[in-house]
DNA sequence: TAGTGTCTTGATATTTTATAACTTTAAGGG
DNA sequence: CCCTTAAAGTTATAAAATATCAAGACACTA
């Protein structure tokens, strides 16, 4: 599939993160910029030990923990979303408002879509209560052909 | 949390996967329809390891692909749903009609409940659509705490 | 600027979850 | 009964995640 210059993309997730962590004064180390940059760079869902082989890459290997700490601070932070089906780890399209993501993903070309979609929510949200459940938090994860595999 | 008496419901559901296999032409084996079994005696999302625990009771202990399998199978037939957020199981309250589950998931008893309502598929196709997507399949997993719980 | 508490990272080991590959057993069709 | 195929057993290993303790960095303050 073609790839797109990412460079931008990157750069504005490096930059947004960086300025939220400002605002609300938690700390955006050397180590999780990397990390956040990593899983940008690569686009697609990316497994923690995708990230550890990558950030491993011309220097002493880093241990598991050091990076799944630092995955569970960018996600505590609203700036990475973990795909459960996939065990893996993408950025988010909207970091500014912590959500929980609702996702499409291509079978085909693992590319995966964000839905920032309030209407979605709200009929989530709304069939929790319909069943007697309080909403604290929901996963929403569709497989799929994207447009670009089905031309 | 107050227990019911499960018994009739596992006599249910077993019953109700014996006449499946049988119209599909599908083997539900001894093997299958204990792992089936254990999966509804503990009437909340249980884990494959636990599952090979149980099945180990009293006898040679089995190894993991034998509970993989038997989950597989169980999972192609309908029989069983997957709830990614807990890598775990849980027994299918319409296993009469192939679908994906999509789950409430109790954070305080850990009891799952299962919505069958089309109108949530519908939704959830249309936003596939809306993003250009072909539909294959989803994952719903709502967090929150049931009714019970909340009195 | 030395002291103190806290947050972050390093390091080691282990646990939990899942699958690959090959062998043996059992079921069902001719 | 023989043959084929599906299922289950067996051994080994891979993949994903976490527990625990030690060391370092930072930031406040006295």
């Amino acid at each position: 599939m073609l790839k797109h210059n990412h460079d931008e993309c990157i750069e504005n997730a490096l930059t947004a993160a960086q300025e939220i962590c400002a605002a609300r004064d938690t700390r955006f180390t050397p180590l999780r910029r990397r990390v956040l940059e990593l899983v940008w760079v690569k686009h697609e869902p990316i497994t923690a030990y995708e990230i550890l082989d990558l950030l491993s890459e011309g220097q002493k290997r880093v241990a598991p923990p050091t990076v799944y700490r630092a995955l569970d601070f960018l996600i505590e932070e609203g700036f990475v979303h973990r795909i459960e089906s996939l065990n893996s780890f993408v950025g988010c399209s909207d970091p500014a408002h912590k959500h929980q993501g609702h996702f499409l993903i291509c079978t085909k070309c693992s590319n995966v879509t964000e839905m920032n979609e309030q209407s979605l929510h709200d009929v989530i949200k709304a069939a929790a209560k319909a069943n007697g459940y309080s909403y604290e938090n929901s996963i929403l994860e569709i497989a799929g052909i994207c447009e670009n595999c089905r031309n």
